[in-house]
DNA sequence: TTTTTATATGCAATTTATTGCATATTATTC
DNA sequence: GAATAATATGCAATAAATTGCATATAAAAA
């Protein structure tokens, strides 16, 4: 429902083309939201048939034509509405925890393994942030202020992951017994 | 995709209702799996069709008629190959960080509101899990070893939500400055 | 006494997301 | 020299989720 606003609020900031937005979502904002092409250049579509954003086709020589999109007053106007609106609480749909809660079907070993290999994955997540919120660390106060927002979202991903390694650790252990 | 594994996990413990099944989604295990009713009534038909689960017609005086679903050897197959297989790690997706990225676009009481209204249903959400823990822990040593892996996706609940609050503690206290 | 909550299910339309396929070039790695 | 990764986009089919509507009873709260 708001991968239309993740994109606007983007766009807003500075134009994009759709596989900018994807490398953004892969690289830095994975941790609030991921989208795969498919759905982005879907989007982009139906964003610039509704008037929200606009495009403007660049050739590159060699690689294929780059479409950089930016917002629109409109689409701005759009964006602001959605901001000052209440927002629903995220639905939580967690298939490793369904799993696990279905353990008892497959071998102890099977379970640590895959938590073990979902480890790495959220321990590879966590070293990223952790780089980002350096550099974020090093800037001068005024950019700091600057940032503030985007900052704490990153805060988020941070706490967020350490929670979910310090349960993976509790539960590692407690099927071991 | 694992909604369908969800409903045979439970399904494979005991046969329920689809109303049974989103109320255990509501009360119990919606910090790890939520549905909304249709999506679990448009799921029973097809795991019925699909021949994982057989319906039983209950006729109740005065209520309606109640859908006893029960798992069928084939779908507690097809539930175990599903466990003995990866899952992958949940995608990310959040709206009201979304909306916090773009939080200069609306005044900051907005946000503040908007926080705190969250705060109290994660706290909600906290409480609830906590009381369910303190009827694990006076379960006796053998009950509380039966009930282990469940125990862990608690956990899971309890950590994340514990998180979450911590985070937006600090992002309120940040947002005032 | 009226309204709301809980019980119990469903259809139909629309919107979103996923999966699979497809293309074309450049730069890098093996 | 061949294979893979990165750049850059898209269509079409299917699957899944959301939204809106619909029904019917009983119990409890206002």
């Amino acid at each position: 429902m708001s991968l239309k606003h993740a994109i606007l609020v983007l766009l807003d900031k500075e134009p994009r083309s759709g596989y900018d937005l994807l490398k953004e979502f892969k690289n830095s904002l994975g941790y609030f939201w991921n989208a795969s092409h498919q759905q982005i250049y879907q989007q982009l579509k139906r964003l610039s048939d509704e008037g929200l954003i606009d495009c403007d086709i660049q050739q590159q020589d060699g690689k294929p034509d780059k479409k950089n999109y930016s917002i629109t007053p409109y689409g701005h106007q759009h964006l602001q509405e959605w901001v000052n609106q209440e927002v629903k609480p995220n639905k939580v749909n967690d298939a490793l925890l369904v799993k696990l809660f279905a353990g008892h079907l497959c071998p102890t070993e099977h379970l640590e393994t895959e938590l073990k290999r979902h480890q790495d994955i959220h321990r590879n997540t966590l070293d990223k942030l952790l780089k980002i919120e350096k550099r974020y660390q090093q800037l001068s106060s005024t950019q700091q202020e600057h940032y503030k927002l985007p900052y704490l979202t990153l805060r988020r991903g941070i706490l967020g992951e350490q929670a979910w390694l310090a349960w993976v650790d509790e539960a590692i252990k407690a099927i071991k017994k």
